[in-house]
DNA sequence: TGCGTACTTGCACCATAATGCAAATATACA
DNA sequence: TGTATATTTGCATTATGGTGCAAGTACGCA
């Protein structure tokens, strides 16, 4: 199967490699507050996970908005204090769907000893 | 557990959150091109890949290279063609450990019903 | 009602990165 | 050795995105 026709042909992988997801942790700044609020657990204040960067506050409103938007955290407002908490079942189910879209187009001679024959990564 | 407090305490998902896999993967271009990769299954020529988009063989040349610094794929040269595959093992292996990563930060009471108690995505 | 706090938005600036074209490099083949 | 092919690199252009500051909005509280 040449590449073109791989375009073609309509797999599990090409929803899940989803650009807006990965270009929401492709920046520094961003991943270090991802990596704050995934550690703390709890939800948390734009000014609490402000305190982990030297950037200012409204830089990181703009990120945790951004990280919302891509689905990876969710907003919940309370009086005026907006709480950010890590949707920890959905970035773990995408995290895994994408490893099983993959290793479902890896070819059977890639990696021996895997039980699919490919991958080896189970 | 401040989310401060949670920046200083280390755990496997500090290193899996890297920034610079993600941004590989965050250009709609390099994502067509890699599907294409993914899909294909066997190691393609740049001109092949390159066939997938109405880009110049220049960016698509470009493009690999840096999937290739990013980890994701691994080329190897033959004359003067240059044929890339992707690397089906690690990307597979990165995303479930990312996902494991995330799962062991995910407070008891985020999701019952897990066996873990947290996330549900087992 | 007035003030302080929490957050967001507008704006300008700067850095990075994507793109295409042209030229260069590397290699196969006649 | 000369020519064609495959890929890479230099360069200029353009687009995108991160940042800080200042101002705006929303809300609680005295």
């Amino acid at each position: 199967m040449t590449p073109v026709q791989a375009a073609a042909c309509c797999r599990p992988i090409d929803d899940l490699l989803d650009p807006e997801l990965f270009k929401a942790l492709s920046d520094p700044t961003r991943s270090r507050l991802l990596g704050c609020l995934v550690k703390c657990g709890c939800a948390c204040t734009v000014s609490d996970v402000g305190e982990c960067c030297a950037v200012d506050l409204s830089v990181v409103s703009r990120h945790l908005s951004l990280l919302e938007r891509a689905g990876v955290v969710q907003s919940s407002k309370t009086g005026r204090t907006v709480h950010y908490v890590v949707d920890y079942a959905r970035l773990c189910r995408t995290m895994r769907a994408i490893a099983d879209a993959i290793e479902q187009c890896c070819p059977a001679e890639q990696l021996p000893g895997c039980a699919r024959g490919c991958c080896g990564a189970r």
